[in-house]
RNA sequence: CGGUGAUUAGCGCAGCUUGGUAGCGCAUCUGGUUUGGGACCAGAGGGUCGAAGGUUCAAAUCCUUCAUCACCGACCA
């Protein structure tokens, strides 16, 4: 490509509302352009990138058994009807309408079109197993799009659905795809991590998340110091401190707090830690049809954070999690929030394994303004249940037996679960088996985000002067950077000459032959990420070599006019 | 969904307090001088000051409403 038939668009300064590095170099190096919130316009650079992306999980896709098709964005209600997931969803799912006013919605996943696909096309066990998988558009009305193509609303991903008769045979395409993705993301040079994963709104069992290691990720992930475990923090188990609950010493007492109400201020009124006071953070129930939503109260300690996943996982707890207002707050507490507290509350009462182990604490008093110290379950409160509903903490144990549990943050990139019969069974997807009688197909699915990936490898990847791509992900492997061609002629035809030979190899070179000053095409080669950069001028043209740079190390090199492109092709391996 | 803030040229910003000809830097275009790390000189183009109402002789500036965008939060007990 020559840079006078091509649109560079690079910018010295970034809009003042990207935050993350790759969010501003991808508008900087001429990747994407926003059009509106969440959504963004590929420009030639940046879609070169997505598409070596998405070649190189094609290919691994392919490797791996799975056969490419391409389904619709635009799907009909009814399939989500049946499944429940119309009214399951929520948000997120943008439902249009046809001229005949029916209803569609734009396709934030596929599980509803591959299972009618199957449920209508595979009739006999002996088709199966079979793995399909696509790279498509997707669409995903996020409350808070943000990152720049990160999160964004509209994005590529690449999906695949499997389906089986046995489980076993679930797991074993389940094991194929993990190592599938390990290899892609290997290929790509990047630095993840597979972790446990909740299995979310898709629905399932077994989990996995790939995550690229970033300290700019949305994602929190725990690791063992001594074992292989990782899970999302979402995931990772709390256990219950191994120690037993110290006996009640001291009498419940109200005390007045004006003013005092989060954790912090109570801790620090009392002039003790935040670990001895309890929160009590009321959330819905799932009521039934025509009753008033029930109210439940969740207990921590002080210090901890309550984990949602967790919590929306107990039985009887709406979906997703909904705190109460205040309007519910005070019919069940009669206070203002910052004043609850367990004792004498009539709602259900669900206690984390860790604030279970506390004595003499401090909670709310159930009364604007007051607290009581020296409470202790069973005493004093009965009728409370306990579970796991708080994140993890660093240098907690791992719930795997071993170790301590370290905290790193995460893009995630990637997830596989073993989803079971939930879609299959809904669509009535299913074979005659080796007995001549109808059986319920068992699915998996697996997604990469592919436009996440392009900004995860900028995340991972970048210095001062602009992205780095490897050799692999780079929108041009070389960079032809001419001295002052106008002014000589040796310059233009050992450039042009260069590029041509390049070209003809089907190596992906910029040829940049704009009337700028050197200064400038560095600049940009280097912003753009190009790795390796061929600087033809006179004065090296006078010593029968020409400089290489290599964008990665930044070290320069002295090429023989005759062996550079040996050379090029010797660092392209 | 809540809170905060922003919206003036493609990008980054000033002007608004105290109403009176719409500005700066970068980018773009023309001509010239330059050419090994974001040049210099001379000139030029580009704006419904987010939108709609209102106050006023006069509104980017004051008032009202709306829209869009961003950040923080969604853990607050």
């Amino acid at each position: 490509m020559r840079t006078s038939n091509y649109l560079l668009s690079t910018q010295k300064e970034a809009p003042s509302d990207a935050v993350i590095i790759s969010h501003q170099l991808m508008l900087r190096a001429g990747m994407i352009r926003k059009l509106a919130s969440g959504l963004y316009t590929w420009l030639p650079t940046g879609l070169r990138v997505l598409r070596k992306v998405e070649r190189i999980v094609r290919e691994e896709m392919e490797n791996a058994g799975a056969l490419e098709i391409l389904m619709p964005v635009v799907q009909p209600a009814d399939l989500w009807m049946e499944t429940g997931r119309w009214d399951k969803y929520g948000g997120e799912l943008l439902r249009v309408k046809d001229r005949h006013d029916r209803d569609f919605v734009l396709g934030p996943t596929h599980e509803e079109v591959i299972t009618d696909l199957v449920q209508k096309n595979v009739n006999s066990y002996k088709q199966l197993p079979l793995n399909f998988f696509q790279i498509q558009t997707k669409f995903r009305d996020e409350t808070r799009p943000r990152f720049g193509i990160m999160r964004a609303r509209e994005f590529t991903m690449k999906d695949a659905y499997s389906f089986h008769i046995e489980k076993s045979c679930l797991e074993n395409t389940y094991q194929k795809m993990f190592a599938a993705y390990c290899c892609i993301f290997e290929r790509m040079g990047l630095e993840y991590r597979a972790v446990l994963a909740d299995t979310g709104s898709i629905g399932g069992n077994m989990s996995h998340e790939f995550h690229v290691l970033a300290k700019n990720g949305e994602d929190a992930i725990v690791f063992s110091t001594e074992s292989d475990f990782a899970a999302n923090i979402e995931k990772a188990e709390a256990l219950a401190p191994n120690v037993k609950r110290p006996p009640a010493n001291a009498d419940v007492t109200t005390i007045e707090t004006p003013n005092v109400h989060s954790i912090e201020d109570v801790a620090k009124f009392l002039k003790i830690k935040t670990t001895q006071v309890v929160k009590t953070l009321l959330v819905e129930g799932n009521g039934k049809k025509g009753e008033s939503t029930p109210i439940i109260a969740l207990i921590l300690r002080g210090d901890h954070n309550l984990n949602e996943i967790k919590a929306q996982q107990i039985e009887g707890v709406a979906t997703p999690l909904v705190f109460a207002d205040k309007e519910q707050i005070k019919s069940v507490a009669n206070c203002e929030a910052g004043s609850i507290g367990p004792k004498g509350l009539d709602t259900r009462i669900i206690v984390d394994r860790s604030a279970e182990k506390l004595a003499d604490f401090v909670c709310g008093a159930n009364e604007s303004g007051k607290h009581l110290t020296g409470v202790n379950w069973d005493r004093d409160i009965n009728n409370y249940e306990i579970a796991d509903l708080r994140d993890v903490l660093e240098g907690d144990p791992s719930p795997c037996g071993k170790g301590r549990l370290e905290i790193a943050r995460g893009i995630e990139v990637g997830h596989i679960f073993q989803l079971g019969d939930t879609y299959s069974k809904a669509l009535n997807a299913g074979v005659l088996n080796q007995q001549g009688k109808s059986q319920i197909l068992t699915m998996g699915c697996y997604g990469i985000g592919i436009s996440r990936i392009v900004a995860a490898a900028i995340e991972q990847n970048n210095d001062k002067n602009g992205i780095i791509w490897n050799d692999v992900l780079a929108p041009f492997s070389v960079v032809i950077v001419p001295m002052n061609m106008k002014k000589s002629i040796r310059v233009a035809e050992l450039s042009q000459k260069y590029y041509t030979q390049l070209k003809g190899m089907n190596i992906d070179v910029l040829f940049d032959d704009r009337q700028e000053r050197p200064g400038i095409m560095f600049a940009d080669a280097e912003l753009i990420g190009i790795p390796h950069m061929l600087i033809i001028g006179d004065r090296s043209i006078d010593n029968g070599v020409i400089e290489y740079k290599e964008r990665q190390s930044g070290l320069k090199q002295d090429v023989n006019i005759e062996s550079v492109i040996d050379f090029i092709k010797q660092k392209l391996t």
